[in-house]
DNA sequence: ACCTGAACACCGTTCAAGT
DNA sequence: ACCTGAACACCGTTCAAGT
C-alpha cells in the first residue's frame, strides 16, 4: 500500500516517543515503515522539513484560543499547555526548539502570534510584541528542554539527590520564571498605556 | 610532536569559525591535526566533552567580575558580554546552548552563578535566584541562536528585507527583552523585600 | 603514555531504473 | 506518481597492536 505524509509522521512520533531524538533517523524511520531510505524523501525534501512535521504534531494540542479573561492568564495558559505538550514527548523540547529554530514549525509561529497577541493586551505595542513573544517562548523552550535533559540523567540512574528532577517542585519553579516575564511585560505595558501618572520617565514628549 | 588539550580546542575552535558547527566532526578535526580519529580520545572521553571544552573557551571573554555598582547594571553586563562572546564565533549561540544543557560547560554554570548573585541583590532569595539567573540564560541563549541562524540564512542570501537581521536593530531588541526580565526581577525581589506596602496581593497571611 | 590502523555499525542524500 | 537498489561521501567510537 501507499505511503502518506501523516503515517510517516506517525511512525516519527513513534520512535521519538519510545527510543528518543537520536534515534530518529531516516534509515531507521524507513526500516519501521517497510520502505526504502529513498522513498522518505518522495514526501519530505529532507530530515529538517520531516522534524518540522513532527513539531507540529507535538504542538497541536497547544492549537486553541486561550480562554483566560485577562492577559496574564492567557500567557499562563498557553507557557502551561506547551509546557505540557513538550513533556509528553521524548526530547520533545528539544525537538521542537531545533524545528523552531530553523523555521520549519509552522503551529510554533502560530503560538508566537497568540503570546504577541496577549503582549498587545499588556499594552506592548508593535514591534516590541513580537519581541515579547518570543522572550516568552525561548524561556518555555529552554525551561522544558532543561528539565526534560534532567529527567533523563534521572531515569539513567546517575545523579544525586538534590539534583534529581523528582525531588522538586519543577511546576512551581517553571510557575516562578513565567511570572518574572508576566510582571516584567506588565511594567513595560503600563510604561507606554497612557497611564504616564506615576512614571518618572518620558511622560510626555 | 605530540597533541596537547589546548591544541585541540584550537583547532576544533578554528573549524566552527570558518565552517560552522555542521563541519566540527571527529574526524575533520583529527585530519587537520594529522592524527588519526582514534588519537582524540585518548584526550576527550567523547565529542560532548570536546564541545563543552570549545563552549568554555567561547565563554572565556564573560569571565569577569561585573563592575556595575546595581544589579540592574550587572546583569546587563553579563549578558551583553555573554551576547558578545557567541556572536563571535559561528553557531556560537548553537553550540553552548547545547554544551550548557549536556551539563558539559563549566563556564555556563559559573555564569549562573553569577547571575544568581545579581538576583541575590535585587532581593530575590535562594532557591529562587539561580531560577531566575536560569531564566535569564535560557533567554540570551534562545535570542542569540535565533538571531545567529537568521544572520546565516542572511548571507547565503535567501530572506525578504523584512526579515533580514541587518535592518533591524537586534542590540536595541536584545535589550527590551533583557529588560523584560530585570524590570521582572525587580518587581519580584520587592515582593519578597519586607515592602509588603502597596503589593494588594498576600500583604500578611 | 600516547597513538595508529582497521574495523564496526551506522548516517543523510541522490538518482537511474523500475512499476 | 511513487518507490527500489545501490551508490556516494561521510559519521562517532573502540581496541588490538605498535612505539
Amino acid at each position: 500500500m501507499q505511503l502518506h505524509k501523516p503515517d510517516v509522521v506517525d511512525a516519527a512520533t513513534a520512535i521519538l516517543d519510545n527510543y528518543g531524538i537520536a534515534d530518529l533517523t531516516m534509515r531507521r524511520l524507513a526500516r519501521e515503515l517497510n520502505v526504502s531510505p529513498g522513498a522518505l524523501y518522495w514526501h519530505f525534501a529532507n530530515k529538517q522539513e520531516l522534524l518540522g512535521a513532527v513539531a507540529d504534531r507535538i504542538l497541536q494540542p497547544v492549537r486553541t484560543e486561550p480562554t483566560a479573561p485577562a492577559w496574564p492568564g492567557q500567557i499562563h495558559q498557553i507557557c502551561v499547555a506547551l509546557r505540557d505538550a513538550l513533556l509528553s514527548h521524548t526530547d520533545g523540547a528539544e525537538l521542537v526548539s531545533s524545528s523552531f529554530a530553523a523555521g520549519q514549525s509552522e503551529l510554533a509561529t502560530e503560538i508566537v502570534a497568540q503570546l504577541a497577541g496577549a503582549a498587545q493586551r499588556a499594552g506592548v505595542i508593535p514591534p516590541d510584541d513580537e519581541l515579547a513573544a518570543r522572550t516568552v517562548l525561548y524561556y518555555v523552550l529552554g525551561f522544558t528542554a532543561d528539565e526534560q535533559s534532567r529527567l533523563q540523567w534521572d531515569a539513567a540512574g546517575a545523579l544525586t539527590d538534590d539534583q534529581s528532577v523528582l525531588n522538586r517542585d519543577t511546576s512551581r519553579q517553571f510557575a516562578f520564571g513565567l511570572q518574572l516575564l508576566v510582571d516584567g511585560l506588565a511594567v513595560r505595558g503600563a510604561s507606554t498605556l497612557g497611564a504616564a501618572r506615576d512614571m518618572p520617565q518620558r511622560s510626555r514628549d
